[in-house]
DNA sequence: TAAATATTGACAGTAATACTATTATATTTG
DNA sequence: CAAATATAATAGTATTACTGTCAATATTTA
């Protein structure tokens, strides 16, 4: 399945940039290597200048794809979402059975990423770790509620609501299936967070990791076991 | 027992601080002011330019209390998290039942702060929203190993585990009683959030709130039912 | 109450950030 | 090969995030 991912392009709404930087290879790098300067440096020091110099290109040709660092951080965590989103599509679609199917569903979006595909100019691997130290920063602005408006969530919300629906599916009397989405999400970012910083603060470490305590958490509170 | 609030004093670690703003009325005008400027302007935009201008003291004054306006935000989440650990211990000390102590526990943790005391400064119905708004990005940064080792973040970590050994107590096989409180902290945050900007994206409206979704959620995962 | 000390305010200054604008130079396409 | 487009180089601006100095004003203490 990888290797059909070579030839999809997620569907970023066109508003978060100025110019495709999937259109050139300008634009290829200042994805590419923004994200492995974000990791290095982490967003708050990252600079178009910097990004500039790295890739031996003008800051002023940076600010022709992306307005500022911030709809940048849009671009990426959005990528990264619509990326997940077709990896849970695919991998669910032929299931039929919606516990298996929901049990898949957790997986997906709870494993950490390990491997990368190599097939795209973006690092999955690196990616999922900016988006568990920068994501919340992309919505926790005065401006979401513009943003949102804008769309700049969308693929984000519609990956909520996906697995708000296989919760459903599999229990259709529960009482928040869109708060266990999004619990589990975000959760998710927490833990793997929490895991390299706070090691204290949770149990996923060796014995039990992120995929095994959502997987656990979410069929208890949906009254059902994941086999059978 | 909000009166003893008025008396008692949230120890806060004091390398946070350059001097201690408790100690004089600048140093509580800081304080004050900066939560409502915070919340009025978000994050971000908030300078300490700005706040002298609104307190009409100078901007090298503040300089003399924070080191900068991230060791602010680390003092008045500090201060959130200390204060929510006294109602916390406060509230369920005298409760030797681990299942009722354990809802009362979630209750004070995850509800919405609707009263504000008005015996300190600090408002706290507005302090709480800027810790839904802003207290990610107090760890979210390339600093926390560094943050965490000068122990900065000690109360709210000193919270999860009363929590998590809370959980424990109601059930001892559990295997993510850490974890289990992490999420819950964190989540709540998360779904207050939700609530106000992104409200597709949870059931914790009118009809259920934050403190009934993670009531059932704990118990469910704990096989527990909250009464009896 | 005068002297010593601490606190605050006013102002100047610096390096970096987050851009915008202009012009020059490549590169692509018709 | 001319025209259009993309990129690079450079300069410039307002703001941020501070640091430093010194004078004015409070507060403490002898």
């Amino acid at each position: 399945m990888d290797r059909l991912l070579k030839f999809i392009k997620i569907g970023i709404n066109e508003k978060i940039y100025i110019k495709d930087p999937e259109s050139t290879t300008l634009g290829k790098r200042i994805v590419e290597e923004s994200i492995l300067l974000i990791q290095e440096i982490g967003f708050e020091a990252f600079t178009f200048k910097k990004l500039g110099q790295k890739i031996k290109s003008n800051e002023s040709s940076i600010y022709r794809y992306f307005e500022n660092k911030h709809k940048l951080l849009l671009y990426l965590t959005s990528w990264y979402w619509g990326w997940l989103e077709y990896k849970l599509v695919f991998a669910t679609n032929s299931i039929t059975e919606p516990k298996e199917k929901l049990k898949t569903a957790l997986t997906i979006v709870t494993k950490a990423v390990e491997v990368d595909s190599n097939f795209s100019h973006i690092n999955e691997v690196l990616l999922s770790k900016i988006v568990i130290n920068e994501y919340s920063k992309s919505y926790l602005t005065i401006e979401v509620d513009a943003d949102n408006k804008e769309g700049y969530f969308v693929i984000y919300k519609r990956l909520v609501n996906r697995l708000s629906t296989m919760i459903t599916e599999v229990d259709s009397t529960y009482k928040y299936p869109s708060s266990l989405a999004s619990t589990v999400l975000e959760g998710s970012l927490h833990q793997h967070f929490l895991k390299d910083h706070f090691a204290s603060l949770t149990d996923c470490h060796e014995k039990g990791d992120p995929t095994d305590y959502f997987t656990e958490l979410v069929f208890n509170a949906l009254k059902h076991t994941p086999n059978g």
